[in-house]
DNA sequence: TATGAATGAGCCTTCATTCAT
DNA sequence: CATGAATGAAGGCTCATTCAT
């Protein structure tokens, strides 16, 4: 028997049922959708947790998503599609350093996502990518090529402009990626509270470590550089 | 309440493949239940698949594992535990460079854990680690915790050496300890086949590159030091 | 998996939206209502399809008719009783030959029952008469009984006027009806497009064959017969 | 709300349970789900109700049966495919008259299907034919053209035996078809225990009937012929 | 009146688990 | 020990029905 002692707690703020809400009704329920299945995984979680969670009845999850599957889309797009659209723009925008623009990338990156819930879809994205091909297409071409092409442009831009030496680029996103998705899924499953080799991680130190690490490696080595 | 007494009935080792062999089965069992854990998550394995990919019939699985979770904590014993543990005999009798050590260890654990089945366990715990804290918990202590403290060791030593600068130790092990479990994350969802930032990926050259990376950070550089 | 591929059209010829004729309403729900418990039977009608194909929401067929299966009693009501009205008094004022007479009513019942969307509810009666027997009931007592006798009365008619020879009146009249509603339950399930027998069927074909077989039979044998 | 007075018990005679039966069961199971199919139709038919009656766990009837629709299947196929199997051997191997091969075949027919819970089918079959198109081709082409065909077969040797005048055949198997399976249907729906016309009908006599008033039409009369 | 929205009550189906052999 | 058979306990989804506007 699963121990199933989730923190998700029994019964969410209680709202007027009844109520004619149409318009916030699906926010509200991809919202709860996000918190369980981040909570509990895809096959695990019920879609009846779900609408408790929400505040409306089973069958109303129901009235606004066809499938539980159609649901889960919904959270992705919402949580993850979305908001990862301004980024683009913000980075076209940027005229100081690529190290400053990768460093303001990553914190809001952060705070944005992957320090929030919808970090823990990276992870359930993971690990239903087999199971859910089809959507694990829709998550590679709407959300992991684009970032991942983003990075490499900026990478590419900062060599372009002599800041950076010439690196593997593809490495070198796959490193950056790696230790933030990785950190995001660390707290989302561990949490950050428990010592880490008898620290407790702080992940804007840790970012700034990364970055720091990072610079030291592949930037231009120059008088400059121990200013 | 399941009981803990879900550690293998010991198995004979290395002996020719006899299915007849009582003593056989559980580790058989579990084999088989590592590959469908890892492919399908804890909630979606369904015994049944397990048994089926073991040749024997359902009901002989809780012959030897009286729940589902209790055959899930079987596989993470056999399969990360006992592994993990010739690592640290191997680290101490290590007479090379702490950078030819880290090397060693890295690639060593890619090709024993990390790029097998076996490191589909990670992606698994960070899953269900919510849904299962006991199970996280054992996880933590009995692999984490310890692989972190020897990689934390290694760089320690490194350090006092004089090969490497006073770095942040935790935050160093992170990077190590993120990059090496994404890679092997994301292998074991997406697969290393298909493009990354238009090339493929091979995870060997990806973790010389992080080690480069790395070292070109930490490494105390001759004369030139900036200090 | 049920085909569904029912011939009812996706969506009804709307009847004009918003017909003013509040009046009006029931009797276009009642006549979609009567397509497709025909087509679906009554457990596997939805309500939402009854209101669709009538053009209205869903909710408004409640307006009307407080259950479903007070829906189902307004269909047998509208569609069996009222029609079946004028059959009495046709027959009393009928004055030819009861062979004529006979013929006349079958044909005529084909006409505006039997081979119409109403024959239907025959079908459906049976079928459910059991789930309802308090509908069952009605449709004896309104329906059947009234049918029966009436034919009873005819055939009686015809011994007293010495059209036929003393004959079994009970089974004659199952005879006669046997006949009529199984060609309206076969046409209404089968369709009378498919071959029967290597040949397709007319139902007018069928009823004057059926005359013919029966008035061979009952019909009194004398100098005219043959005439 | 339905009424839902079924004439089914509540318990059937309960069996001991976990008894190991695997050959008995799925025919017990058949033989529920008749009752229960007959009872209700299929879209109405609980498959716990099934259960119950058979004496099983709900989860008991999808061992043997995958789907609803597998166990409806398989009913029709060991009650009326399987049972009429053996009318055509018997219609072949008849010396005697027509007319008395004719009448056996119908009291056989009456006794071992029409008369049974598995005359219920027809009605069953006739009123899930639209939703269930493979199934009603299924019945169309195991049972329907079978039976018709040997009937066809039947009246054509009368004819070329000299007992029976040039007939429309394919009119005429309709005929007796249709009083059949109606009176089959009728005592399956509102029973031959209320009167009828005032009488209570016997499906024997009416069969006998049935026989005389079609051979007083289609026999050939001896010298007193009106030809 | 008419309806968009919401839901309680089930139903079919699945599956971990039990049990008799 | 192994297993075929059986089942209790859900879970996803449907739909008649209710309610507020």
């Amino acid at each position: 028997m699963p121990t199933d002692n989730a923190s998700l707690p029994d019964s969410a703020p209680t709202v007027a049922k009844r109520s004619r809400r149409k318009s916030a009704r699906p926010s509200e329920i991809v919202e709860a959708a996000l918190q369980v299945f981040v909570e509990k995984g895809f096959a695990a979680t019920r879609v009846e947790e779900v609408a408790r969670y929400a505040g409306v009845a089973k069958a109303t999850v129901f009235v606004y998503f066809p499938t539980k599957e159609a649901l889960f889309k919904a959270v992705v797009r919402a949580k993850i599609v979305d908001p990862l659209a301004g980024f683009k723009d913000h980075a076209a925008a940027h005229t100081g350093s690529t190290r400053d623009l990768i460093m303001r990338a990553l914190h809001e990156w952060w705070t944005r996502i992957g320090g929030t819930k919808a970090g823990g879809i990276s992870k359930l994205m993971m690990q239903e990518a087999k199971r859910f091909p089809e959507l694990a297409n829709f998550y590679q071409s709407e959300v992991l090529s684009p970032a991942t092409e983003l990075m490499a442009e900026i990478l590419q831009r900062g060599v372009n402009r002599g800041e950076l030496r010439q690196i593997d680029i593809p490495h070198t996103v796959m490193s950056i990626m790696s230790s933030l998705l990785f950190l995001s899924m660390w707290s989302q499953s561990y949490g950050l509270d428990r010592p880490f080799c008898g620290e407790i991680l702080s992940p804007q130190a840790f970012i700034d470590h990364q970055i720091n690490l990072l610079f030291s490696g592949i930037e231009l080595k120059g008088s400059v550089s121990c200013a």
